[in-house]
DNA sequence: GGTTGACTTGTTATTCTGTAACATGGGAAG
DNA sequence: CTTCCCATGTTACAGAATAACAAGTCAACC
C-alpha cells in the first residue's frame, strides 16, 4: 500500500499527488469490475475529495463543482457523493455532516474514523476488533448489527506535540 | 436498576410510567448534586423524551414544547437539549439527527447505541470493551480519543422474530 | 436508420436542522 | 434594593438534504 493511503500516516505529511493518483486508479479499477461508470461529475467529485484530503461538507464540494461548470444545485453533489459512498470510494462522517474520500478502496471494509479536533484531519482505520466487540455487545440485547458508525474525536499526535490541546 | 431503564429490556414491553418517574427522579438528584437547575423548559423537554421513549428530532420536541406554552423557536429546544446532554440526562444520536433521554443516568458513561431500523427504537448500552478496543486502535495512530460516537443500525430481536427483515 | 428504455444530469422548490445575535426578565448574592 | 448572572424569548439566517420534474445521452434491439 502506498504511503499516501496508509492510514498509519494519515496525520503525517506525505505525497498528496501520489495518493490522489492512486485513489483515482483504484476507483476506476473497482468500478470497472462492478460495471459502474465514473462519469465526469463523479470523477471530479472524487478528485475534489482526494485533493482536499480531509472531510468536506457537501456544499463545499458543490461550490468547487460549480467552478468547473457542473450544476450548482444540491442534488448534483448529493447524487455524486451517494454514488461514491455506495461504491466504497468515499465515506460519510456523521459527526461532521461531511464526506471524505476513502483512504483504502479496493476491498470491502467498515471503517473507524479518528477525527482530530485541532487540525480537522481524519484518519480511517479498519479496527475489526472494535466491531467484533460491538457485535458481541449487541448479541446480549438480541440485536443484529447491520451497519455501524464509529467515529472518535480527539487529538492527533502532531497536534498533541505542538501543544494544541 | 428498574426494569424500565434496564437497557436489556429496551426493545421489550415494560412499565413506561415507572421509567419516566425514575428518569425524572434521577435527573433531579443528579442535578442537585451538580448545582444545576431543572427549569420548567428543561424539565418538560426531558419529560417529552421520557414519554416518547424513543429518539426524537429537535423540531418534534419543539412542537410539543410550544403546545405547552413555551417558546416555539429553535433555540428554545436546542438549548434545553444541549443542557440535558451536557448533564448526562439525554444523548444525541448523530445518525438520526435526533435526541433520546438517557436510559441510565446517575453516573458518568459513554454509551453505545443500537438502533432498530424497523421499529426505530433505540437501546443504550455501556460496552466498555468496545471503547477499549477503539482506544487501542487509536493508539496505533498516535491518536488520543476524547469522545466517540458508536451507533449501530440493525434489527432488534422482536422485529427479527416478526419477520420484519 | 430509428426507437425504446435505462441511466445520468440539470433545475425548481421546499423541508429539515442548527446557530448567531440581541432583547427581556427573574432570582440569588451582596 | 440593587447588581449581576443566568435563563428565556425572538428575529434572522445559514447549512444540510430531498422530492419531483425536465431533458439529454447512449447502448441495445428491431
Amino acid at each position: 500500500m502506498a504511503q499516501g493511503n496508509d492510514p498509519a500516516h494519515a496525520f503525517a505529511p506525505h505525497d498528496h499527488a501520489a495518493c490522489q493518483a492512486r485513489g483515482l486508479d483504484e476507483a476506476e479499477a473497482r468500478l470497472a469490475r462492478q460495471g459502474a461508470k465514473l462519469t465526469p461529475v463523479r470523477r471530479r467529485t472524487l478528485e475534489i475529495l482526494l485533493e482536499a484530503h480531509r472531510a468536506m461538507g457537501a456544499y463545499e464540494v458543490l461550490d468547487r463543482l460549480a467552478e468547473d461548470g457542473f450544476g450548482k444545485q444540491p442534488p448534483v453533489v448529493y447524487r455524486a457523493l451517494e454514488f461514491l459512498v455506495q461504491h466504497g470510494l468515499a465515506h460519510r462522517l456523521q459527526r461532521l455532516n461531511a464526506f471524505a474520500a476513502c483512504a483504502h478502496p479496493g476491498h470491502e471494509h467498515a471503517p473507524v474514523f479518528l477525527i482530530c479536533r485541532s487540525c480537522n484531519r481524519v484518519a480511517e482505520t479498519e479496527a475489526a476488533p472494535v466491531r467484533d466487540r460491538l457485535s458481541k455487545a449487541a448479541q446480549a440485547h438480541d440485536f443484529t448489527v447491520e451497519r455501524a458508525t464509529i467515529e472518535a474525536v480527539g487529538l492527533c499526535g502532531t497536534c498533541a506535540e505542538a501543544g494544541r490541546a
